[in-house]
DNA sequence: CTGAAAGCGCTTACAG
DNA sequence: CTGAAAGCGCTTACAG
């Protein structure tokens, strides 16, 4: 029923060439120590298109050549819910310069029972069907990268990571200098008690790391009080403001947006607004699905060029002569204004 | 430098048994026609851990002749800016059923310079690294459809597709049933005059021809009259409206929220108001890209479940005994009452 | 119950 | 310039 795909062998038949000529053909090898008829490429080419030949890239992988399939890991589900609107760009970028470059994309969906993700499922790595793989997601297991490593196979992890004795290839956005802007954006506009307001959250530490030390690198050059706070969501109520405006804070930096809808409501609560009495920043991209907040000064990072670049990088540690010597990238991200934050209230 | 990763035969010597033992045994294949002993079984697993061996998932596939990856062909970006959200239900679906079933998914991200999406690059059909795939978008080319039946390659359309004298296997949403659905409930409101305007578009053939023959079937049914009006969307002007309201219409359906838009600010223009002085209906899901309307009675399309249920069946088509016997599966749709359509003015 | 062998579809030395 | 052959690391009939 199901037609056999023509082989390598049937197009050689074709072709009146041998098996060998057919490979070498299109894997464009014509001008190295073989030389090959023109006539001869022609005919291949022509039987090609017949058949409508098509290689296999598994069995291309097997004999040592690459598969041309750029693999692509998250460890959120690819085509998630929840993280939607943070990760699409990323995938739009890569999707982009994978095009570019005709390389097709092979996407790993491996649910390994406990609902978290795996790139080993039973100790079995299949990123390897392609030639390399892009990483992307939070959650993952230093474990696993780890292992990558060590198995030498080759992969670009999209955002910073770091793992001690190792030199990760990555992708990252510049955390530390686009954070120093906005602190030194509310210093223009005369803050000089900026509080960093934070939630714990193991999972991301290099970004939360880049976060933080932007802010502290801003904070010494501004000469002003470093007052980094450790405040869950759950912890940050009317009181917890009240106490902060009283000693005297006039701006705060969030993480994410979730605080800046507890700081409106905090406010309207105390009977102070937003951000007549305090000026807020969030350090990152507010998602488009919180829409109730104008305008929030925050930085915008440049996902779908961090997804593009990815694939560069990777595609460049798949090439004999790499082009690329730093294999850990960081792009900058872009200030937006916004409207969130204001001259404090005594300065007026 | 990089450590040669073990393969089966280090495993058999080590375990002392031959290499096929060793495939069987990882492979959960003790039970079979062949029967191996206890005490083999246990050398080969202490000899795979002592090596630290991993199966080689290329190889395995080769041998196998399975690829386990299924093809995911899109007539518009896989990441789409554009039809982002409404395509994206499909893929989250597509994306479960593969994870549930052990697939990886291959996307095909074809340009061929025209910026116009094709399967055949250069004549080839790249899709056939794959089991097998899925189609989705409106653009597709008849022709390629046709040329992927005749090579006999296995693939599921999601969305309903006939070509004649072909049975195209597919995954679609039903319709008719749900237009039907819509016109009953405006006529059980009391509407007695319901006209249905499109813009005719060539590229939705099936779609919008199941949505009109719904209507068709209702205002047969309920004796009402049939008016189907082409209209584009250009021609849809206050005039228009008013032209309807003094025939008589007391309600219309649309085939996408732009009409809605339309329906909206004409209305205002004539001092009319939606559903007051017209009621309206949108035959499809209203994207949530526009939000502004309030909760347009409409109907929703099973999109996730398409998806999941386009997987199983393309499975199904790659499976030797095939459970599955219509290839052609619709999914009903949901209606969703909304606030767009209460009784007529004079009903009032 | 177990082993020897062929085969999956390619690529790549190696001979001619 | 071209062909015959080995090999990539598995799986699966097929013999014993």
């Amino acid at each position: 029923m199901k037609k056999r795909r023509p082989r390598q062998v049937d197009v050689a038949a074709l072709a009146n060439v041998s098996p060998a000529i057919v490979s070498l053909v299109i894997n464009g090898r014509v001008n190295g120590n073989v030389r090959i008829s023109q006539e001869a490429q022609q005919r291949v080419w022509d039987a090609i298109y017949e058949l409508g030949y098509v290689v296999n890239p598994v069995a291309r992988k097997l004999a040592g050549n690459q598969s041309r399939m750029l693999g692509v890991f998250t460890y959120e589900a690819i085509f998630p819910l929840e993280y939607h609107d943070f990760y699409y760009p990323f995938l739009i970028g890569i999707e982009e310069e994978a095009q570019a470059q005709d390389y097709d994309l092979l996407l790993f969906t491996r649910p390994d029972g406990s609902g978290k993700r795996s790139i080993y499922k039973d100790g079995v790595n299949s990123l390897q069907v392609s030639d390399g793989s892009i990483l992307l997601g939070v959650y993952e297991e230093p474990d696993e990268i780890t292992r990558l490593l060590a198995e030498g196979f080759p992969f670009v992890y999209v955002g910073r990571r770091e793992i001690p004795g190792e030199e990760i290839a990555y992708v990252a956005a510049d955390y530390v200098d686009a954070t120093r802007q906005v602190v030194a954006y509310m210093h223009s506009q005369g803050h000089r008690q900026i509080a960093y307001l934070y939630d714990h959250d193991g999972r991301r530490r290099e970004a939360q790391h880049d976060r933080q030390q932007g802010y502290i690198l801003a904070v010494r050059e501004l000469s002003i009080k470093e007052q980094l706070i450790a405040c869950s969501a759950s912890a940050f109520t009317p009181e917890r403001l009240q106490h902060y405006l009283a000693a005297g804070i006039t701006a705060i930096l969030f993480e994410t947006v979730n605080y800046a809808h507890l700081l409106l409501s905090a406010a309207s609560v105390l009977g102070k607004s937003v951000p007549r009495d305090i000026s807020c920043a969030i350090l990152g991209d507010p998602l488009n699905e919180i829409q109730n907040i104008p305008d929030l000064t925050s930085f915008s990072i440049p996902r779908r060029e961090m997804g593009r670049e990815a694939v560069r990088l990777l595609i460049d540690l798949l090439t004999e002569g790499h082009t690329i010597e730093n294999r850990q990238i960081t792009l900058p991200c872009t200030f937006v204004r916004g409207q969130t934050v204001v001259p404090p209230p005594d300065n007026g």
